[in-house]
DNA sequence: GCGTTAATTAACGCTTATTGGAAATAAAAA
DNA sequence: TTTTTATTTCCAATAAGCGTTAATTAACGC
């Protein structure tokens, strides 16, 4: 049910830096709890509390539960998702726009 | 000199809706005067015109002035840009990452 | 059951963004 | 020069976002 989502959600999501830098953590490291991710930012259990929450309900990340503990990681669709955006405008912006990237560009706007 | 920008301003800026829908009108169009604009959300010419200064300032739209018009586009850059930081993350979402991709992966990210 | 750990929710204030309307600026047309 | 068209800036009001502390829920070990 957080399937349907257009990418404004996303980007507003991301746009803030202490939600971008949980991101790249996530990304780097893969699933993590919650309290090892306080450490990207010098803020409040509750204060990340609520980016996790923003992010999750833009469905950017998924929560899976481990006893009292909650790890999150990247859902690789939202990433496939903001790739898939760019590459759709990759004649535009791709001066060496060629047959080797519109391989590619089929085969992930599938 | 609105060069040196991180992701975060770019995601900001395309988080709202009205100034995604822009960007998207233009990435179809071309350039556009601001005035023509004003046809992708209903608002007044003030405001819009305040959505392409954040556009602007976001290093994602670029101005250039015709007589009594400013006409907008969206800068190549700022698209590969996003383009660019999906793709160093191809490995993660992309469960079909092979040797073809790999090869664009390294053309973009140069 | 109790206390501890992990995380979220609630309540509050503060700062920043966004908006509409009016005024200002600038160039072209009459 | 006066008027018209295009766009931006100024201003006041509203809305949204973010952080903190305090309270709450849930699960583990003793």
């Amino acid at each position: 049910m957080s399937e349907k989502r257009n990418l404004t959600d996303t980007f507003a999501a991301l746009g803030d830096p202490t939600r971008f830098a949980i991101v790249e953590r996530l990304l780097q490291d893969g699933e993590l709890p919650a309290g090892t991710l306080h450490g990207v930012a010098d803020l409040s259990a509750p204060a990340m509390s609520r980016h996790l929450r923003v992010l999750r309900e833009a469905g950017i990340v998924s929560q899976r539960v481990d006893a009292q503990r909650r790890l999150y990681q990247v859902r690789p669709e939202a990433v496939k998702a903001i790739n898939d955006w760019a590459i759709s405008y990759a004649d535009f912006w791709s001066g060496s726009f060629d047959r080797l990237s519109a391989a590619l560009r089929k085969r992930t706007a599938k």
